[in-house]
DNA sequence: TGACAAAGTTAGGCAAAACTAACTATATTA
DNA sequence: TAATATAGTTAGTTTTGCCTAACTTTGTCA
């Protein structure tokens, strides 16, 4: 198995990592200025944070030209983008959270739940999706559940 | 509503908090050395965490004196203690994690999760559980539908 | 009661992650 | 091509959270 060396990676970095890997699928090219834009920070703070990536073999940066990842950089941020797609769409599609709110709330807790919580969420998910192809649609009846609770409050 | 003003709390100090309360509430004193062990850190971090908590009105803190919580203190606790028992019964008894990693992970997400999605998370247990009741333990499904999945790999 | 151990504090330091302000490189365009 | 705007970097600072080492206070017991 491929495996991503994503660990001893602050939640800042993966950040990054994650920032990157999207501009440059977005528009393969990625840029201190977007990464700063997209992540909130201060263009310092993204060149700070690019000598690292690239110290850690993440990141191909020189000054002054465009950033792209390294193989193990984007194994490394597809892993990171996985876990926080799983987490949004767990939070959207099962409980039903409004979804600003999950892109955040999955943003800032993906860094801190393992493979194997995150495995178990994916395949929740599944279940839960399979469960409306067999008539018993689970998400629905938790909102329904849901209202009824409200109500008698 | 009785509200905490937990917010504008680091994730570092909600962890101390928890700790005094989880010490208090077992012995009813919480002592520097207990909080350094339980939160696997220095004697003198505990020091400085506990003169912060002081300064925002959290803490009863008096040098070489036993540590409680003021009022607000308690309730910002709870709160957080609160938090982190639902994703950790989320993590168990739904996603039938290990009792440790679920411990560990709620510890780490909980401070992530606002609260909309911690009582999102509270009510769907309460959907299982009462599921359960119903004749159809969707806890059980899902392991079952895990389970199987696992073979099919 | 005085010596010693345990608990707690202080001082000083380090690393991560962010910031601002000032500087440099690049790109545009008149 | 020279002036200027935009992008990127550097230097220096701040905050947070932790550490170790040395010191002080407290408590125990011979």
């Amino acid at each position: 198995m491929v495996t991503a060396k994503s660990d001893n990676l602050s939640a800042s970095l993966e950040d990054y990592l994650e920032a990157i890997l999207n501009l440059t699928s977005e528009s393969n090219v990625a840029r201190s200025k977007d990464i700063a834009k997209l992540l909130g920070v201060s263009r310092s703070s993204v060149t700070g944070a690019l000598r690292v990536l690239k110290k850690k073999g993440l990141a191909n940066y020189k000054p002054y030209d465009y950033v792209t990842l390294t193989e193990s950089g984007r194994i490394a941020a597809v892993e990171i983008a996985n876990k926080h797609n799983i987490l949004k769409s767990f939070f959207v599609n099962v409980l039903g959270v409004e979804s600003d709110i999950a892109q955040q709330a999955a943003c800032k807790a993906e860094h801190s739940l393992g493979t194997g919580i995150i495995e178990k969420l994916l395949c929740f998910i599944d279940f839960v999706t399979q469960s409306s192809k067999n008539g018993c649609d689970l998400a629905d009846e938790f909102q329904k559940f849901c209202n009824k609770k409200n109500q008698n409050i």
